[in-house]
RNA sequence: GGUCGCAUAGCUCAGACGGUUAGAGCGCCUGCCUCACAUGCAGGAGGUCCCUGGUUCGAGUCCAGGUGCGACCACCA
């Protein structure tokens, strides 16, 4: 034992114990296993990502929900895996091939396919490898890919299936077109930045056929003029009464347009009327539908101007709406500029402006899809915390829209739809078809397009276990459990899969969904890539070790609130695993002492032989274990990391260790081994509740202990229950005495400025049960260096010493032995009896108050009666004491 | 525009259920290298619990309004 060494070092044991648990198999989960089963399945981190903070948080709270599981007996699966990530990933190689100078066009599509499955085989494990760093106790066995082979199957399966209900289907419609990724968005896609960006509202005229005024329309895309077909003004405004059914003249191009009524039209906002541009603005499309206009197409889906666009043909966009407002005010068509805050939505992926843009997409119907989500959430058959998310998660689905789930991307999995050229018809096929299925001809050929990532995401709970096969591990599994993520994917991920889960599985796919917290710089801003505001996790590990992080974290991040993390905070996470380390080496070292080689068990100590520290470290850890149980259950994890760093370094080190001493040097074999049992049993019992939080240096201290474990590794050894025959209540109350009288000596000691070394003499007037004041003696001596006690008669005031009052006890004297100047005892004096006249100010105004006492609870008044008599006695005492003084 | 969250020590934050002296970590001050730990030990200073009103014997905690931040949702050109 005497190789730990003095301060704990996490890098020379984190990587060891990692490899043990994984080569002796404590991460897999067994399905043949029989028992209680705990699982739940990894939010699929994107296979470009590397670790960031949210991943920290995330998985740590993951891995202490499924550490704690797996020690309290459940066969327990954590299933880990990746998301291809469709757009991302497909960026990250395009910028690869950009470097060599070519595009994914020089290499077409397979070539470039083969192309990112390289990439994927060489960095793609890049952040699971990262995860067992932090620990993370994924059955790694079972590790999944958005496209391995069986999920890509299920995501076939899924296709066919919605499309076979009339699920899916095709429609040209305005999505959300990225004119740099140069493909298709979901609404979730699109962001927006909030209270819009600055940009301009331009009043454009519009002069009437024949010559009159015309109309003065608002718009912030001038350049989307040029596919307009028509202006719209609301059928009741007078201003343009006249002009319904009228043609006006669409400027720069000099076409004619008409003007046409239409409620969407709110009279108030800008001149009260509209250009319409069916092809490239939602609203306009609607508008352009019900008044049959024609929707042309101005834009190439690279953000340029098609040959609709006349004289502007080849423009890129921002340079066209320069021009063609230059243009409108050459020609005096252009009557003012308002600046305006546009509300933009830009690319999820690379933050490109996005264009409204007509276009033939694959969408999923939800509606139907979202009703039995909706259920899950209002019958409790899926619990979601915090509760206020709830609100969030059914407005969401309450007015769900149709799913965009075609992208113009290479990368991803290919839409299993096959057009037939000869009778028009689509082929919709599990297996790859040769011939069409309507007309039998060989013409047909595969659609172009790929799915979104989240298609195959939304299946991730039952795709990873092998649906739609009916797999041992489906069977054992599925259901999850538990589901911990981020509530920034609550649209993307975690309400598509329960609508998956009711679909393909009848069932939602947990039965609780726990949101972590969003981690945060300093500043509140979100920790990101991008910003360089994050410390790199690595770093961190390597500098302060896994377990130090994962505390940090942990502690600090209570459920539903955001978390400001910053380096230096990890602090608190090192000192605390420094701090266990070397409580271990201290009762380590006291176990050294003995003969055998293997501590008795606390089972064969008889409850009459426990001292009363004994007594009360035990019962406390009684109640820490059930607090601690209880936190995990209710998502609190917080609370479970701060109890437990509470009782340990404050209640267990702090008291404990030091009152263990006494014994250690009273040379009483008997006391010695028991305290040894003791403070063994408590150290071994900590680190079993730690285990979850903190799982290696509670697996390294935990090898070293010399007492009978219950396996080879503490990760499989069973969580701790409380045990009532160790409950003590008088026990807690004496030691908090005893404490109260340990903290009220330093407090005179500090006070009148003796010297931590010097001993003193204490004197006690007893009030309480001298058999016990007896029983405290000798502790005080090790806790207070109190050389020696003299009880005195109760109602002594022994002059020229300070005192204090401590219940339990009765009064304490110091007797000073001419260490100190009188004057700065009575000074300590004063500066009590005006504290206590303070408070005995409070108390009493509160007993005076009849409705008080009439209407408080019994014990309460009580509790305030007990207090001022406590305080009007040692008010008479104090004064007493200051009398004496002044007289000497 | 709608919905939701937050406001407690210099800083970062805990304070389910209303009830002793409102806590922790960091920082600060004083004293200690006391034979587990200076990544430590002992002691201390520091709080009108955002404002106003209400409910209650009693409010940091519950209610209403206000102020200030923040998040999410929303097709208004």
């Amino acid at each position: 034992m005497s190789e730990l060494s003095k301060t704990y070092d996490p890098a020379e044991v984190e990587d060891k114990w990692y490899a043990f648990w994984d080569e002796r198999g404590y991460f897999f989960a067994d399905e043949t296993k029989p028992g209680p089963r705990f699982s739940i399945v990894i939010p699929p981190p994107n296979v470009t990502g590397v670790l960031t903070m949210g991943h920290v948080l995330n998985n740590s709270l993951q891995d202490t929900l499924v550490r704690y599981k797996r020690m309290d007996g459940f066969v327990t699966l954590w299933l880990p895996g990746t998301d291809h990530a469709g757009i991302a990933t497909q960026n990250v190689v395009e910028k690869q091939l950009a470097k060599e100078g070519i595009s994914r066009h020089d290499l077409g599509r397979e070539e470039f396919q083969r192309r990112v499955w390289a990439w994927k085989e060489k960095y793609g494990s890049t952040i699971l490898r990262q995860l067992r760093k932090l620990g993370s106790s994924c059955d790694w066995r079972r590790e999944r890919f958005t496209m391995d082979p069986g999920l890509s199957h299920a995501v076939r399966e899924v296709f066919v299936r919605l499309y076979e209900k009339g699920l899916i289907y095709r429609g040209e419609r305005i999505i959300h077109w990225c004119v740099r990724c140069l493909t298709a968005l979901s609404d979730e896609e699109a962001v927006t930045v909030e209270g819009g960006e600055s940009g301009h509202l331009w009043h454009i005229r519009y002069p009437a056929e024949d010559g009159g005024e015309g109309v003065v329309v608002a718009t912030t895309r001038p350049e989307t003029m040029l596919g307009d077909t028509g202006v719209a003004v609301h059928p009741d405004d007078p201003r343009y009464q006249h002009l319904i059914g009228k043609n006006v003249i669409l400027p720069l191009l000099k076409r004619p347009i008409p003007v046409v009524a239409d409620t969407s039209v709110d009279p108030a906002f800008g001149t009260g009327a509209v250009k319409v541009t069916p092809a490239h603005d939602a609203n306009d499309f609607e508008t352009g539908k019900r008044h049959n206009l024609p929707a042309p197409v101005i834009m190439t889906t690279d953000g340029h101007i098609t040959d609709e666009g006349g004289a502007y043909a080849g423009l890129e966009r921002f340079a066209a709406r320069k021009r063609i407002v230059a243009d409108l005010e050459a020609q005096e068509l252009l009557v003012k500029t308002d600046p305006y805050r546009v509300p933009v939505r830009r690319c999820e992926r690379c933050n490109t402006v996005i264009e409204p843009y007509m276009s033939k997409q694959w969408f999923v119907s939800m509606e139907p899809l979202a009703k039995p989500a909706l259920e899950a959430v209002r019958s409790g058959a899926l619990e979601i915390n915090p509760e206020r998310w709830i609100g969030v998660y059914v407005h969401w689905l309450e007015n769900i829209r149709d799913w965009c789930i075609s992208r113009q991307l290479w990368w991803g999995h290919r839409v299993p739809v096959w057009h037939c050229s000869t009778c028009g018809k689509e082929t919709v096929a599990r297996v790859d078809p040769t011939a069409c299925s309507h007309c039998g001809s060989a013409t047909i050929e595969q659609d172009n397009d790929v799915l979104d990532t989240w298609f195959s995401s939304w299946l991730w709970p039952f795709s990873t276990m092998g649906w739609p096969e009916e797999t041992p591990s489906l069977k054992r599994f599925y259901p999850t459990d538990t589901l911990i993520t981020a509530a920034d994917i609550i649209f993307f991920w975690v309400a598509r899969m329960v609508m998956a889960g009711y679909e393909f599985m009848g069932e939602s796919p947990f039965n609780r969904v726990c949101f972590n917290s969003i981690v945060r710089d300093m500043q509140g801003r979100k920790m990101s890539k991008s910003l360089g505001n994050s410390p790199d996790p690595l770093d961190v590990i390597e500098k302060y070790g896994a377990d130090a992080l994962r505390f940090t974290i942990i502690s600090s991040a209570p459920p539903g609130e955001d978390v400001r993390y910053s380096l230096e905070k990890t602090d608190v996470g090192r000192h605390f695993a420094n701090k266990i380390w070397n409580a271990a080496r201290f009762v380590l070292m006291n176990l050294e002492r003995r003969e055998t080689e293997v501590l008795p068990s606390i089972e064969v100590i008889s409850l009459g032989d426990l001292s009363l520290p004994d007594r009360w470290i035990l019962s406390r850890l009684q109640t820490v274990t059930n607090e601690v149980r209880q936190s995990l259950d209710t998502f609190r994890f917080n609370d479970a990391a701060m109890t437990l760093y509470a009782f340990f370094w404050h209640e267990y080190c702090d008291w404990y260790v030091e009152l263990s001493k006494l014994p250690f040097a009273s040379g009483a074999q008997e006391r010695i081994t028991t305290t040894q049992v003791v403070l063994a049993h408590v150290l071994e019992q900590t680190l079993r509740l730690l285990h979850p939080i903190m799982p290696f240096v509670t697996e390294e201290i935990w090898q070293h202990l010399p007492v009978t474990r219950p396996g080879d590794s503490i990760m499989v050894a069973p969580y701790p229950q409380s045990d009532d025959r160790y409950r003590d209540a008088g026990a807690e109350e004496a030691i908090g005495h005893l404490t109260d009288a340990v903290r009220a000596i330093r407090n005179i000691r500090s006070d009148i400025g003796l010297p931590p070394q010097t001993e003193l003499t204490l004197r006690i007037a007893p009030r309480g049960d001298v058999a016990r004041i007896e029983e405290f003696t000798p502790l005080l001596k090790v806790l207070a260096r109190v050389d020696k006690v003299e009880l005195i008669d109760t109602n002594a005031h022994p002059s020229g010493e300070p005192s204090t009052l401590v219940s339990g006890f009765g009064e304490l004297f110091v007797p000073l032995k001419g260490l100190v100047d009188s004057a700065e005892v009575r000074a300590r004096l004063e500066k009590d009896l005006a504290k206590i006249t303070k408070e005995i100010g409070a108390v009493e105004a509160k007993l005076s108050r009849p409705d008080f006492v009439d209407k408080a609870p019994a014990d309460i008044v009580d509790k305030e009666k007990q207090k001022a008599a406590t305080l009007r006695e040692r008010t008479l005492t104090l004064q007493k004491h200051i009398a004496a003084l002044s007289a000497s």
